[in-house]
DNA sequence: CATGATTTGATTGTGCGCAATTAAATTTAC
DNA sequence: GTAAATTTAATTGCGCACAATCAAATCATG
């Protein structure tokens, strides 16, 4: 290859795509306890934050559609995390709530976040601009992808 | 929630995950003309740079594995981009080659990058300051996932 | 009302992504 | 040389991830 640009190396995107795929192996001996997947653990954070939202307003958070996320929180629903029923002010609208062994799991994985940012090995100030920039990408690829 | 530390928001590792899914969503219009996946794509990169390499050798670039690999380069071997064929020096590991179609399709990614950069609005030292963070994030995790 | 557009969730189909297992080839030890 | 350990790719099974499509409910308009 003469030129460079299209080396692997170079490529910023590329470092994103593997670096999530090496952040989500590195939650899974923390997410043994709970026994669930990263995503899944993501839409519990979701609802840990607001009980009882709607499957639209979680693809929202999470940048998920409903054809990911349905099957999902079914088989959440099946392990007795949450459950799910049809809102009674729009009957289109799916309504996700937390069980008590749902709410329960939160003081489980209360620790996870400090056993993760421990693995990261990043100082505090690092971290904050590091997340910045992240959050700056996200939400300009986002609009991007959009509109 | 009384605690702020498993907010959504405070997740670094959320915004590196879905960041990664946008950014996926972003390349598959400057794709469409080449008719390959983002991760066909990364394929392609590294036969570009390197030509006639071992799955394990292409895992190893992509930090991917072979029940990865072996299906999508598969699929690639039915589009007619890259042939894949036993190593004569070692029968255990299969080499992945491009095909004309593969070499040719160089010229028509020539551009992705650029139009990619286009689109993500940083400048040049904004750019270089991230993807510096990012790969040692990607190296550190990797690191920990492998030990 | 009526009816057409919109919103929403489900369904379907395809493509990763990876853990666990299997099978084959090679290497190592003796 | 032969047996055991190792390396490697393939296979299997499950779980996202998302585009495309469909059906149902609701909303907007006249």
């Amino acid at each position: 290859m003469a030129e460079d640009h299209l080396k692997l190396e170079n490529q910023i995107c590329f470092s994103i795509y593997a670096t999530a795929r090496e952040v989500t192996k590195l939650y899974k001996p923390l997410l043994e306890e709970l026994n669930v997947t990263y995503p899944q653990y993501l839409a519990l954070l979701v609802l840990w934050e607001e009980d009882c939202i709607t499957v639209k307003e979680m693809g929202h958070r999470l940048y998920l559609d409903s054809g990911t996320l349905t099957p999902m929180l079914k088989r959440m629903e099946t392990a007795g995390l949450l459950f799910r029923e049809r809102s009674k002010h729009d009957e289109r609208s799916v309504v996700v709530c937390l069980t008590e062994q749902g709410k329960e799991a939160e003081q489980t994985a209360d620790s996870i976040p400090y056993q993760l940012l421990d693995q990261l090995n990043m100082d505090a100030e690092e971290l904050k601009q590091f997340k910045a920039s992240m959050m700056k990408v996200l939400n300009s690829v986002h609009q991007k992808n959009e509109s």
